[in-house]
DNA sequence: ATAGCGCCCTGGTGGC
DNA sequence: TGCCACCAGGGCGCTA
């Protein structure tokens, strides 16, 4: 599940299709396309050539050399893959870009739930809250925005209005780091619980970025090569596992529809 | 306005 | 062994 550290280490890995120009776009599935047909993404994409590309949160923005921008989000199985147009699977791969170099960019996704925009760009985008790597991200971020909501603070991380780029498991990650249990209510968090989580947030997505990525199941840079941060995950997916600070059991609660991973020691409900 | 929830999808898993 | 119900989950869009 490709979240803010995976998208960026896919931006990175597409460096070299910069410059690059689409020589034909071939789509397979429509379903991936947001608001537009088939034959609009076709023809508004090829001739045009690769001018820059950025990472919004989740999304991955690819700017045109006619200011026009494609934007990418990869939701759960998404993958952006650049190689020899023999190496593309056979199935679940939705677009082909045809590139000037004779390499083939390829969209697949097995889930289906991915999307690329070109036409309209996606609702949350204008809406997303600041990039939490950025100085627009300050411990006030969380002490204005917590203010008196009942919500509980797994939800309020996971609202990409709130922080751009978290998903399920750098939330998770980072609530334990801070020693936050996921069902807190935010307006409840103390002084020094805002301070340790906002550090916790920058941590654990740092360390992410420089381990390109978590590889839970699915996440591969455009060239196929899985992140390193899976060995460093403290609960996420350690369900029954001993706690690695005090070897409790690792337990697991739903928080607005979603998985929580949780240490019930070192994250206590009543705040610490 | 805002919070909450169902839906989209398919492969993998666990239970019988 | 085979089958099937269930689970994973981000964002959108609808409802209360």
């Amino acid at each position: 599940m490709p979240e803010l550290p995976e998208v960026e280490t896919l931006k990175r890995s597409l460096t070299p299709v910069i410059g690059r120009c689409f020589q034909q776009v071939e789509i397979l599935s429509e379903h991936c396309l947001y608001h537009m047909t088939p034959e609009f993404f076709r023809e508004r994409i090829r001739g045009r050539c690769i001018h820059r590309i950025d990472r919004r949160g989740k999304y991955l923005r690819i700017h045109l050399d006619d200011a026009a921008v494609m934007t990418v989000h990869l939701r759960m199985t998404g993958r952006l893959r650049l190689g020899a147009p023999e190496e593309a699977p056979d199935k679940h791969v939705h677009v082909k870009f045809w590139l000037d170099d004779g390499n083939l960019l390829w969209f697949q996704d097995t889930r289906k739930f991915g999307r690329l925009y070109l036409k309209d760009d996606p609702p949350g985008l204008a809406l997303l809250g600041p990039e939490p790597m950025s100085d627009d991200f300050t411990p006030r971020t969380l002490e204005l925005g917590m203010k008196n909501k009942k919500q509980p603070v797994k939800s309020w991380l996971l609202d990409q209005r709130r922080i751009a780029g978290l998903g399920n498991i750098y939330a998770d990650e980072s609530l334990f780091r801070a020693g936050v249990h996921p069902l807190r209510p935010v307006g409840l968090l103390t002084d020094g619980e805002r301070q340790r989580l906002w550090t916790a947030i920058r941590q654990v997505l740092q360390e992410a970025i420089e381990a390109c990525g978590t590889t839970f199941s699915d996440f591969q840079d455009s060239y196929g090569r899985p992140g390193n941060f899976g060995q460093t995950l403290d609960v996420y997916q350690r369900k029954h596992q001993p706690c690695r600070r005090c070897q409790a059991a690792v337990e697991t609660c739903k928080v607005g529809g979603r998985t929580s991973h949780y240490c019930p020691n070192c994250q206590p409900l009543g705040g610490s």
